[in-house]
RNA sequence: GGUCGCGUAGCCGAGUGGCUAGGCAAAGCUCUGCAAAAGCUUCUACAGCGGUUCGAAUCCGCUCGCGACCUCCA
């Protein structure tokens, strides 16, 4: 098999993938700040490295898969931001910190789950590692490259940018940070613009608080992530990955704080993955356009026609390469929706045929066709991940499957070994690599009886030529969201929506 | 303003300089009691203008349009 290229971020090139530790990789992606409802956006970071950690997989790597839970900060809830600096309220009607943030990373569990995303390996909160980063910050405080005021500690960039290349990743220049005309808060304490925030100063209404060498307070955003992950997976690791909105400052400033804690830079490939729009717009909370993962679902939404499977979303985005910008629109995830339902119907086709067990192929052409197409899979994950061509190729094997199925094409058209091939190909890609799921729900045993008693009725009815009663049988059927198929074969199938 | 990216058929979207991606929609045909599903066929596009080249959607330049980051952001 070919190599595995990963388009890095950091030097802006497809680079060949070699991990530091033959046979492991150490995978870290930025994870939800749960002060607030996942979004559509939010979906597609952790659909994209869903399918990276999968691939890997497959590849025969041992991955650990850390995305870290972002519960500290300046948090405060919707609505309730006014009542919650009011100190006069009784405890139980104001709003716990750990009571909201409890709420939003379950949700997000939730959201994951439906998605058929698979755990991470660790799953770190950054209230869990407040000492973690009092330690690393005093690291950097001690190498001389962070500076404490009134109770707030703030890492020096123009030095760190004097020594080290600051910018690299964003391709940005420090003077142009500088320069920066915007007023932000605590803008004053720091030395330099371009200056961040290693530990905030906590004002006393302030509801989350931790004591420091530098008083109540709690952590800048960006420590939270090394700390984390030199600590999951070393101080150097293989690939660290979010959203490309992350990579300034969040991603930039990663960089610089290991790279004086530690001695180096701590990433070796960066990935990142592009917005989804909605109206060639980014979703996102600023723009006041995000559709929640709970509205998606249940097509509770101004914008939603109808509501959407959580696998077609899944579907919708691996569609498109991940480094590309994806739409939102209706239009888009019904061609999905539908899209999706052709391919694994497909599948659970294919499943259901028995090879006659030919080593010759009787069709060598289409013999060959099959096998570059199911081989291909690989060579597009291993060029950068690109989902959307191996969904392609999925798609020219469909009519296949198919015609095997009508009779148009005979199973010995192409060898047993071949056969297996495409079997084997459908099994990795449908479930291990893209992580896809049937629409339907598995039915139990009961509903499945009581079809097959009306399927018969209707057939006798059918055998009678009683198409009255063999057709209020179906439009029936069809009107509680059950489709029946007349196979050719004389047998009758049917799907659940 | 600075930095970066994008503009592909009705819609969504791949695309390594030469070999019509794919999906959805639409039309016709086959199969079917009728449907549905499926199969076959049709629809050959690359914002515009120059340039490089035997040859460009793909490389270069300019113009137009759109977006992202520069602030919390997936």
């Amino acid at each position: 098999m070919s190599d595995l290229y990963i388009y890095n971020s950091y030097t802006r090139e497809k680079e060949k993938f070699e991990p530091l530790v033959p046979g492991y990789v150490g995978l870290y992606v930025c994870g939800p700040t749960v002060s607030g409802e996942s979004h559509l956006g939010h979906a597609r970071p952790y659909i994209t490295f869903d399918v990276v950690n999968r691939y890997l997989q497959y590849l025969g790597y041992k991955v650990r898969y850390v995305r870290n839970i972002t519960d500290a900060g300046h948090f405060e809830e919707e609505g309730r931001e006014a009542e919650d600096k009011v100190a006069t309220k009784a405890l139980l009607e104001r709003l716990e910190p750990m009571e909201l943030v409890h709420k939003y990373t379950n949700l997000f569990h939730w959201g994951m789950r439906l998605f058929n995303t698979l755990d991470p390996s660790i799953e770190p909160t950054a209230t869990g590692h407040v000492i973690e980063q009092i330690n690393m910050i005093q690291d950097i405080i001690e190498k001389g490259y962070a500076y404490e005021v009134n109770g707030s500690v703030y890492f020096d960039v123009k030095k760190y940018a004097e020594h080290f290349p600051y910018g690299k990743l964003s391709g940005r220049v420090l003077d142009d940070q500088l320069e920066t005309t915007r007023e932000l808060d605590g803008q004053e304490e720091k030395r330099n613009k371009a200056d961040f925030a290693l530990w905030k100063n906590a004002p006393p209404e302030h509801i989350m608080r931790w004591t420091s060498p530098w008083g109540e307070g709690f952590p800048g955003w960006h420590i939270e992530c090394s700390a984390m992950s030199s600590k999951y997976l070393g101080q150097v690791f293989d690939i660290h990955g979010g959203g490309m909105d992350l990579q300034f400052p969040h991603h930039e400033s990663e960089i610089a704080q290991s790279t004086i804690a530690h001695g180096h830079a701590p990433v070796r490939y960066w990935m990142h993955n592009n917005m989804i729009t909605i109206n060639g717009k980014k979703m996102g909370k600023s723009y006041n356009n995000v559709i929640k993962l709970t509205e998606l679902f249940s097509g509770n939404h101004p914008m939603l026609e109808q509501p959407y499977h959580p696998m077609v979303v899944r579907f919708y985005i691996l569609q498109t390469h991940y480094r590309s910008t994806l739409d939102f629109s209706n239009e888009a995830l019904q061609a999905s929706e539908r899209a999706l339902r052709r391919l694994w119907e497909g599948y659970e086709v294919l499943k259901k045929l028995n090879h006659p067990g030919n080593t010759e192929a009787q069709d060598k052409a289409l013999d060959k066709k099959v096998t570059d197409w199911c081989r291909e899979c690989d060579e597009f994950m291993n060029d950068d991940f690109n989902t959307a061509r191996v969904v392609a190729n999925l798609f020219e094997l469909v009519p296949v499957i198919n015609g095997m199925k009508g009779g148009q094409i005979k199973l010995n058209a192409i060898s047993a070994d071949t056969f297996t091939l495409l079997s084997q190909t459908f099994k990795s890609y449908m479930e291990d690599i893209l992580g896809l799921q049937p629409l339907a729900q598995e039915q139990g045993d009961k509903l499945d009886k009581v079809l097959s008693l009306l399927i018969d009725i209707r057939k006798d009815a059918r055998t009678r030529k009683d198409f009255a009663t063999s057709d209020q049988i179906r439009n029936k059927l069809t009107e509680a969201g059950i489709t029946l198929k007349d196979e050719k074969d004389g047998s009758v199938s049917y799907t659940i929506e």
